[in-house]
DNA sequence: AATTATTTTTAGTCAAGCCTAATTTTCACC
DNA sequence: GGTGAAAATTAGGCTTGACTAAAAATAATT
């Protein structure tokens, strides 16, 4: 069962959600940014969050959803990407256009709606975005990934995980400016190392070598 | 260009719009009770309305709409109206449930969304509880009537409107609880005097004269 | 016309969510 | 280990939209 949040409430959950990673918590001046408020005020909803059970909060060390957080941050990631998928789908909204509108649509209540809506959409796995909708359990649909070193030239691809990441990996991906969510297509693989040239939609180009590409694991588009 | 509202601004708008009549003016006590608030909470808002000019307020007697203020209401209407069809229409939901989730989904701020969703739908006149759809402008899709006395046995008709009301005629109507909105069959209808037999939805049974029954502006159903 | 009942308004209070300013804690760097 | 910057928390205040209780206005009844 879930219980009733007001829209900050959820706005907050939804924040700390987005921003903490697997093992990370999210902080206080992170959320604030995120949701246009101040850190204290943020604080204040940290400590309401924590007496509900939604949120552990561990004062000066930030914020971490609680599995029956979670549960509620996951319901609002499933209503969001669904309504999104209404919107474009449905509707022919841009997917630049729809962001917006489904952030205040994914706060209507009822269990019924999103179910009836969820079937309507023909159950999708992913939104418009190719970001993956949760079912009603909250379990996220299987990822189909292949690391980049196997992708074949001109294809369209999303880095979605890392493999085994190791601090320099992570350090090396973070210096090109390489992270999880990267959108490319994939112009050229040299045999000889197994080196990939990408181009980004956002324009620059990257060239990672063999041995990262094998820890790249990407979706096709 | 209508100026947005709190939630609580558009529902004492809708209020309003829905409690008063051509002429008549809106009560304070009967918007409290139909927000299921006080009387008190309701002349603050009657202030606050009618200084952004939304309404005009007597106080004592009541509350009716500006131009501006219907003009907004008219926006309200169209939006639950519509999304009352989206949910019975596309999502199979029952005429009788859907509107506890529509008076959240009315709220929610994008008039593209709005348009699309009307062109989406077919840009419908009238809505599954046959209430008409005002248009993007505010304005109402005509009417097809007739008199009941000219209806034939076994149509299933509404009472839209009485032509010509007279007191003494209105007087009669309102003993025999026959009032607008009121759904019935058309049972039998002698030649002899025009009048007309008729079965309601609820069960009670009316017969009304010929010379009411041409006052009684039905439509069918 | 006076009294009573009802409705409306006014006055003062309260919780939710936000804010600013001041204080406390943590962390990075010398 | 001490110091300063950044971040988090606390303290106190404001606005919105609700409330209760008391006062005022209107309507109804005798």
């Amino acid at each position: 069962m879930t219980t009733s949040l007001t829209r900050s409430e959820e706005d907050h959950i939804k924040a700390i959600h987005g921003l903490q990673q697997a093992g990370t918590s999210a902080f206080t001046k992170d959320i604030a940014d995120r949701l246009h408020t101040k850190a204290s005020s943020v604080t204040d909803m940290l400590k309401k969050l924590a007496e509900k059970g939604l949120v552990k909060h561990a004062p000066y060390y930030g914020a971490t959803l609680t599995t029956k957080g979670r549960r509620q941050a996951l319901m609002l990631v499933r209503k969001h990407r669904l309504w999104e998928t209404f919107l474009v789908q449905r509707l022919g909204f841009g997917w630049d256009e729809v962001h917006e509108v489904a952030e205040q649509l994914e706060h209507v209540g009822s269990e019924k709606l999103v179910e009836r809506l969820d079937e309507y959409l023909g159950r999708p796995a992913f939104d418009p975005h190719g970001d993956p909708i949760p079912d009603a359990q909250g379990r996220f649909p299987e990822r189909v990934t292949l690391p980049l070193v196997d992708c074949a030239v001109g294809e369209r691809i999303r880095l979605v995980a890392v493999k085994d990441p190791s601090d320099s990996l992570l350090h090396l991906l973070n210096e090109k400016g390489i992270g999880i969510g990267l959108e490319a297509e994939v112009r050229a693989r040299q045999d000889f190392d197994g080196s990939v040239e990408l181009r980004t939609k956002q324009g620059p180009v990257h060239v990672v070598s063999g041995r990262v590409a094998e820890h790249l694991l990407m979706e096709r588009r």
